[in-house]
DNA sequence: CCTACCGATCGGTAGG
DNA sequence: CCTACCGATCGGTAGG
């Protein structure tokens, strides 16, 4: 949405949202000062409390609006396929791509396990899960056949750890790899994904 | 080792990272305080300096006590069977066994990377990459012909990813999930990942 | 290893 | 939305 639309409440809220969610994922959620927020955000300490109950209001607001999902719903509807293979395939590529653009994506969820004991996560989650078990219905349609049987929640699953591991391997394995190991480190993970899930991974046999 | 064997001093240092460990995982680094440690560690607060320089110093050798190292290697070396598939299955089993004891592993990791920008843990997985790489040549052996033409790198990444992806989707789908769903989870993973790794599962066909 | 203390900073609020 | 302030707590240290 553009800024003009908002409101100068709106706005400031916004800015709030915007500053508050840098220094989370930097610093997490105890690391970080009401007062830096205020700062980054420009305004005054003070300021703050006319749009927020408290810092875990700001928390709280930070972490539905920049949880991973919006990045990722739009990926999986946009992602096409002839088969089941090259849906996945592209379905992977939009996600890894759009998320590649906010690399501490995970950093939020992180500071959300460890300092609020996931209780927001799990409650996004649950809220959330019937609308991913739809469109993953959809998406697999009648192309279900050309899986193994596999219970959905467990593709599901597999599908989240598939894109999980990259990002936090990705994190520990950087520095210590050789750049020839980490370039098509993806096509790799989503090679052993597919050919795990589908009954007959043909174009990858060859 | 037995705590009769630790003189006076090492045992109150043992003490203090074991209650600086506990505080760091539920509260993260900067949610915790140093009175917190040293109230759980039965001294006052000046005697922590005793120990340690400072938090930072408290931080970095819980950091290097508590890695899941420790439980991963001698389920590696304990590992048996006669095929790869056996192999991996066993390797699999014995290290999430080995670390359900102590489900909140994860959280000092997540608590590195994002209030340390993960320096130590780069630094750390970088100094153990070529003893983790040897361990798992000889583990696979000759029966490296089994497995479907993955780099090594890529199958190291591809296992850490597997059991990172089982503990990280288990604390967001537990309470989301029909217990149904969540009960077999890690064999249905395993299945995938052994899917995705050899060339013929045949036992996973059946 | 403890007591007592340092300056700095914390989340939050009153009043305008 | 800001200024000025509250009591509480922070990491760390001096001195014993």
């Amino acid at each position: 949405m553009p800024e003009e639309s908002l409101s100068r409440g709106e706005q400031t809220r916004t800015d709030i949202i915007q500053a508050a969610h840098e220094l989370f994922i930097r610093q997490g959620y105890h690391g970080t000062s009401m007062r830096q927020i205020a700062k980054k955000a420009g305004i005054a300490l003070g300021g703050l409390y006319n749009h927020f109950d408290s810092k875990e209001d700001v928390f709280k607001e930070v972490f539905l609006e920049y949880h991973p999902y919006r990045e990722v719903l739009p990926a999986v509807l946009a992602a096409r396929g002839n088969t089941i293979e090259e849906l996945l395939r592209d379905t992977v590529s939009r996600m890894i791509a759009a998320l590649q653009d906010r690399p501490k994506f995970m950093n939020l969820m992180f500071v959300e396990v460890v300092e609020f004991d996931s209780i927001h996560a799990r409650e996004l989650f649950a809220s959330m899960l019937p609308q991913i078990v739809g469109v993953v219905q959809r998406t697999l349609g009648e192309g279900r056949e050309e899986l193994r049987p596999i219970p959905l929640m467990m593709l599901i699953r597999a599908f989240f750890g598939l894109v999980f591991s990259y990002f936090l391997t990705e994190i520990i394995f950087a520095e210590a790899s050789p750049p020839e190991f980490r370039e098509d480190a993806i096509d790799y993970l989503i090679d052993i994904f597919l050919h795990g899930v589908l009954k007959e991974p043909e174009i990858l046999e060859g």
